[in-house]
DNA sequence: CGCCGCGCATGACAAATGTCAGCACCGGGC
DNA sequence: GCCCGGTGCTGACATTTGTCATGCGCGGCG
């Protein structure tokens, strides 16, 4: 019989994380031993208590779960990282796994599962959902370049092609030629459209 | 001593409805009688058990919290309904007030919060999440008219004017004139800025 | 080395969009 | 009855996009 697994918890929503908390802490052999409800909140909360397994939500403010694994994956290298997220995009899971992450979940999951898989991850196996790897694989990668992905975000807000420009710091007759072959490329019916698809896939 | 208050809850994320029954089951005065995943799947379970109170996530598959409140409160008026949402956008508070609802509250609220609001609701009073309720005030009223506001969400996915104008059956001219008197009237760079806050105020 | 893809730019042209003026009809309120 | 706002249309015009051809430099790869 070993030590409980320590976990740590971070989710915006406290309703989700406190009702997580709360079932997780019925499993004997977890422990949940720290909370937080931003990205930074959780890293700081990572380094005071060093958890076995950090259990993330993808979307939080401050710093999304990828990105705090990233980090993680640096500071405390013993610590494995859960993801969990409610919409999720297949782009996402690819950044995920780059990041070192060692498990993806959707918020479909009961907790028993949930339970189970944070077990899986502490022994150092991966998780993946099958549904969200399936996705992620008929997705297939980003046909994008580095900066038709960088103009093609600058769009996303429905600036106009000056504004990019000046932000992308390029001239604006290749900010339309870059948006021109992103749109081509996703098979758009113009940027709009495109940052949508791109969005979908989790390609931006 | 009452009879404890039936509940239903419906929301898409497994992890979280069994979390949240979970923790709303220890509450000695209140019993999760139906759970759904989806918006038809509330429905249906409202209908079959005739719970007092309806627990919804605003957003689900199928239909959204506000169209099953709509729903219920003609089939089944007795059963109050309460709004529970993620990221909570202006407009809906206002939506879901009209369609009957009694509650909103966003998802940061704790489980032991949320035991009390269901009580309040039960007992017929109203209860609405003050921070939600001051963005909704701040925010105001939608200053579009209905035809503006319904070119608007078909320009949404980036079409282009001829095909807005053939799903509105409008003429493409009036299509643009709706377009520009919403963009002057939200303070807009073009219709996809427009659309982007429109969104964000929840007006569309 | 030569080739190719990427980054970056320019210029030119066609198409879509934004803006404005004006006209007509209808319905509600004073 | 008259005015006003919403709806719906047309036409004209400036601006913004989308598309294409073309050019140059750079770095990687066979």
């Amino acid at each position: 019989m070993s030590a409980p697994v320590r976990l740590l918890l971070a989710d915006d929503e406290h309703l989700i994380r406190g009702a997580l908390a709360a079932l997780l802490s019925l499993e004997v052999d977890l422990m949940v031993v720290a909370e937080a409800a931003s990205g930074p909140e959780a890293l700081a909360m990572a380094r005071a208590h060093a958890p076995d397994v950090a259990v993330l939500d993808l979307q939080m403010p401050g710093a999304d779960g990828v990105k705090v694994a990233t980090s993680l994956r640096t500071e405390l290298p013993g610590c494995r990282v859960l993801i969990v997220t409610g919409h999720g995009r297949p782009g996402h899971l690819k950044r995920a796994l780059a990041a070192g992450v060692r498990g993806f979940v959707p918020k479909t999951v009961s907790a028993q599962r949930l339970a189970e898989i944070i077990r899986t991850v502490h022994a150092g196996n991966r998780y993946v959902d099958p549904e969200l790897a399936a996705d992620a694989i008929s997705a297939g990668d980003s046909p994008l370049t580095a900066r038709e992905a960088e103009v093609l975000e600058l769009a996303a807000d429905g600036a106009p092609v000056a504004e990019i420009a000046e932000r992308a710091a390029l001239s604006p007759g290749t900010v339309r030629n870059y948006l021109s072959s992103a749109v081509t490329k996703l098979g758009a019916e113009n940027r709009h459209a495109a940052v949508r698809l791109a969005r979908e896939r989790g390609w931006v």
